[in-house]
DNA sequence: AGCGTATTGAAACGACTGTTTCACATGTGT
DNA sequence: ACACATGTGAAACAGTCGTTTCAATACGCT
């Protein structure tokens, strides 16, 4: 077939999935296009036809991860918890679970690439932490904090998941990661929760 | 001349400590032996000669980027303070120096690359880990804790440590990020310090 | 039926990769 | 003075890279 049928306007999204699911496994750093078209069921030729340039396909393949991030951790934002503690165990348990390591891997790989290539990565580089402090900050601000103020716990709580998820990630060592965890909640809790006007 | 002089029996490591800085400055993610041989003087066939390949080559850059980052924060292990807080404070104040953001970038470039590569880099990994947490539980331990308390305690260190540093080095916004990092040493101070068998 | 657009395969392009070969220089030890 | 080990430059190796050229498909539309 030459020409996608009717309800299939999204040969090039059906592929990029595919190509998302590629450098989930193998990474992006070393990508190229001759394997990664082989394993797609593609060829060089089309992925620089649909795309244009290598260049532009990995933005594209970025936002793919990016969107996926939003897909897997969706759960996240439409369940409700009694306690904030409570609420953070659960992201917890979701996010170490096996099935997303390579989720958080590709992450912090894009992350150092970003690092390192600040114009090329931009937009990943500013979602990656405004995504996520937006979401920490969002009840703080519905119970009447400032918006200062709770970004200041918002970058706290991204902080400490972020930092507890290399150190999971690197050694794989959930009994003492889980341990500090516990430990952080326990220190931390009291400054969110409904009384966070106490925070002030 | 050919032969290095009587006292330079270390050729090898002055043109080692040139390639650092080079990597430093450019990565290591695509790392190429003629560019980097033409910036340090020296040319691809000499490279090889010393290291046999670019893959033991990448070994010792790793060595010797580990080997900087000890040097860089000596100094936090050689000074001492009256209390944790005021620690952590004058460490953040060392690690946000602008002259070491490229020595974050690269960490975090490395660990990247190592979570998708973790046999090239399984010594890189736990040291990126290890070394610090030692560091950060000795203390607890003089202090009569027990070590998994200790470097649990040292796991949340860490954690917030890392996770504050990857938001400070992506958006650098020092404000947020330092009010953030207050927010965190006044909820977790009590745990470490004189008093710290409380914890038990 | 036939034109035009969308899509694709095969092959080649020049540039670059890590690595090797060969030659040559320079120093030390005998 | 000669042999030998250490170090280095120039060039070539085979392979891979992203990209382009040329050609050929197959489909929708008039």
């Amino acid at each position: 077939m030459a020409r996608p049928s009717v309800d299939d306007l999204s040969r090039r999204e059906q592929l990029l999935e595919a190509i998302v699911d590629y450098v989930f496994e193998h990474g992006l750093s070393d990508l190229s296009l001759r394997p990664l078209a082989d394993a797609v069921g593609s060829s060089p030729r089309v992925l620089l036809y649909y795309w244009g340039s290598k260049a532009e396909l990995i933005q594209a393949i970025v936002e793919g991860v990016r969107a996926r991030q939003l897909v897997t951790f969706a759960s996240m934002r439409e369940t409700y918890y009694a306690s904030p503690r409570e609420a953070c165990l659960d992201a917890w348990k979701l996010m170490t679970q096996p099935k997303h390591e390579p989720l958080f891997r590709l992450f912090f790989e894009l992350f150092g690439l970003a690092l390192q290539d600040r114009t090329t990565y931009a937009s990943f580089l500013h979602h990656a932490i405004e995504d996520w402090i937006v979401f920490f900050s969002r009840p703080l601000i519905d119970g009447g904090s400032s918006e200062a103020d709770a970004r200041a716990y918002a970058t706290m709580l991204l902080a400490g998941f972020r930092g507890f998820m290399m150190d999971f990630c690197a050694t794989r060592d959930r009994r003492r990661v889980e341990r500090a965890l516990t430990l952080w909640l326990d220190s931390v809790k009291n400054v969110e929760g409904k009384d966070s006007r106490r925070a002030r």
